[in-house]
DNA sequence: ACTCGATGCTTGAGGACATCAAACAATAGG
DNA sequence: CCTATTGTTTGATGTCCTCAAGCATCGAGT
């Protein structure tokens, strides 16, 4: 029977955990010669082209910075904008081919990450994923 | 008995969890007027002092770098340089009072993090941490 | 003691990111 | 229509980040 950490132990660990995600993430990214604020773009499009405001919205930052980060993504080809059809001010940003060989690759490089997963047994990633589905729920 | 997540949707959601978690951590410290990686150099102090270089190598990124961050933090009075005893070359920073309780603060202001953890039982927290040792080994 | 290479920190230049205020076009509702 | 609102961009300012270069100090070897 493990003895139960506190909620500071466990605060403490998490904080751990995620500067290690984030640090391997922010690697992989930049030997893509992407910045982690780019790579994140990327992944938030990965599943859907998004108008500029929800990008911004989803990646919590200011609608003007987004512009700037997409110019630099539409400059390399990874992205690209579109006026709505249904909506003459909105821009739909969506991933290329390239963008989105850019991205699975970055995913395919978090070797960190990927071998820790590796060193749990199926049930205990179901139980990893069901822990993390009720902390931080979608 | 619950299904078994492949790895990449434990991978996604450990990108969503962590996103949350970086995302209640920046914003607690944005409260206090703090940038994310001055709360992440308060994170790093909160332990011990330590030199510009160790600094750097803990928080992946240029010694060079670290000099704008500490100025800044040393301007607010967070945190103070002490030239070593053993070697004039180097630099201890320490948190100061004032410094000890911003990071304090940030932490117990992160409530999306700390209401998810409380959504766990004693046992669960236990679970999760023995994972997340697992995965993210120190 | 003296030189020389290595180490610790800072400075400066240049790009990226972040936020704010302000501009502009297009839409929606009266 | 007129007006308020919304979506995006631009510009200003500060922070972050990386690189190259510089200075001071240390340590080992001669």
């Amino acid at each position: 029977m493990p003895s139960i950490p506190s909620k500071a132990q466990l605060m403490e660990l998490l904080a751990h955990s995620v500067s290690t995600h984030y640090a391997d993430f922010t690697s992989a990214a930049a030997d893509m010669g992407l910045t982690s604020s780019q790579a994140k773009t990327l992944t938030v499009l990965r599943r859907a082209p998004a108008s500029m405001r929800s990008l911004a919205i989803t990646l919590a930052c200011d609608a003007s910075n987004m512009t700037g980060i997409i110019d630099r993504l539409e400059k390399r080809d990874l992205v690209h904008r579109e006026v709505s059809p249904t909506d003459r001010r909105v821009k739909n940003v969506a991933l290329t081919e390239t963008g989105q060989k850019a991205i699975d690759t970055i995913r395919e490089r978090m070797e960190q990450t990927q071998t820790g997963l590796d060193n749990l047994s199926d049930e205990e990633r179901a139980e990893l994923f069901r822990l993390l589905t009720v902390v931080f729920p979608r």
